[in-house]
DNA sequence: CGGGCCCTTGAGTGTCCTCAAGTTATGTGG
DNA sequence: CCACATAACTTGAGGACACTCAAGGGCCCG
């Protein structure tokens, strides 16, 4: 395996993303300290430990996770290439989350303190940083609203939309379809539902064609539909910043 | 009503709150645009607006909350002395909840253009802006496992506990009470629970001497115990920056 | 004194949970 | 090549936690 330059970096092409200036990857070229590349399973980020890096993902995808003291498991996000991990370690100084490889996958990594250089020499990208931490923010409100606010079709509905927009954003639909690596459980840990429950629930989904998700494989007929059943809009994903 | 300078902003006093340097104090006196005074039920913030200003609470509470489609409404947090609002529709563009008053409320005000003056020339506080940004991302974090994996009883217990442990660090209690001049309903609306479902649960909590919320004052007399209760480390607020 | 707003309490219902069993696909070792 | 084990997905049945509906009480204010 060999170190792909922040130059020729496939996330540039990705339209989902705001380009770099000449400048600025020069300066991630040097801020880039490695890659990663990690097997299914593998703990990227622990909980309660100071990880001394930061790392966007460029290939593969994973789960967010936090467990409970009593022992029961919340996802608090899917993983995904552009994701930016571990800011919060690295200006709070403890994660309070795992983060989990569930494919392959392939990552950029940082020096944790070479993000202060980042905030000294370049404000642009330092705003790029707390741009990223707000949507992170925004997103996990909207996912406090889906647990407080809706049931559960409405919550399956949402999250399938969801990440069909987001991985759609990233080109990785093909012929209708695009990957979903996940595991029921991890799909209904991430939405307060009991396994069996949003096992059935998918299974209506699939009957009355609002979505289909089997063999790691998610096709929507219908976003429209869809969006109606999960209550929201079905409102393109921004363009935004990654590092 | 008089404006105060940073200098002597009361806040500065505040034992969580990380204080200022001299040119920090400097820069923040020329970047604050103004106060602002609101009585009680005044929209601050409004969902889906681009609001020029960006604030920071220097007396009183309010809600952070978002409306579905279906006119059902989550709290997405509680807002308090110290907390820092509308950095989302700063970064973004747009504010994707809305925050209301509910006591009067006295508000250092900011203007939003002078947030890219704060990135270029004080990359301290643009990282403190980060780390605010990442606690508020965590906070939310914790929200969402708990209302994905606690039941009734641990919700209430565990946002009187998180309530207690913030208004104590703002050095409000009083006679081991500390004020909480929400309603019922906005708890329920917190924590995913109805009305009366919450209401219930309280009683049970005061009659069991876990927490007793009542005539908009919070006491917890057995910390330890609440904190068990809701499936939590009863661990203090770290210090953090604010603006 | 009437009307709101908020808190409180009781009764009946339903969504979602747990328990349990069975199917399919994949891999391992004899 | 087949017995066995494991992991993920399915499906059915019964129960519980939390919901809605409903009504009443305390308080403040016009």
């Amino acid at each position: 395996m060999h170190r792909i330059s922040c130059q020729t970096c496939p996330m540039q092409k990705c339209a989902l993303f705001t380009p770099h200036s000449e400048e600025q990857k020069e300066f991630l070229e040097d801020f880039k300290s490695g890659e990663l590349s990690v097997e299914p399973g593998t703990q990227i980020l622990l909980e309660g430990s100071s990880a001394p890096q930061i790392y966007t993902v460029l290939e593969g995808m994973g789960l967010r996770d936090k467990t409970l003291e009593n022992g029961r498991r919340q996802v608090l996000n899917f993983v995904l290439p552009g994701d930016f991990l571990g800011l919060q370690a690295s200006v709070m100084g403890e994660m309070m989350h795992s983060i989990e490889a569930v494919t392959e996958m392939r990552l950029c990594v940082f020096r944790r303190e070479d993000l202060w250089t980042l905030f000294r020499t370049q404000p642009a990208l330092a705003y790029d940083v707390t741009w990223i931490a707000a949507a992170e923010e925004h997103f996990l409100g909207e996912t406090v609203a889906t647990l407080g606010q809706r049931d559960g079709t409405e919550r399956v509905a949402w999250a399938l939309l969801k990440l069909y927009q987001r991985l759609r954003g990233l080109g990785l639909e093909k012929a209708g379809q695009v990957p979903l690596p996940f595991r029921q459980q991890d799909l209904a840990d991430a939405l307060g539902l009991s396994l069996v429950h949003t096992n059935k629930t998918l299974s209506r989904l699939r009957s009355d064609d609002m979505a289909d998700w089997s063999d790691g494989k998610l096709s929507v007929p219908d976003i429209q539909a869809l969006a109606e059943l999960a209550v929201t809009d079905p409102e393109a994903l921004p363009r935004r910043p990654f590092l």
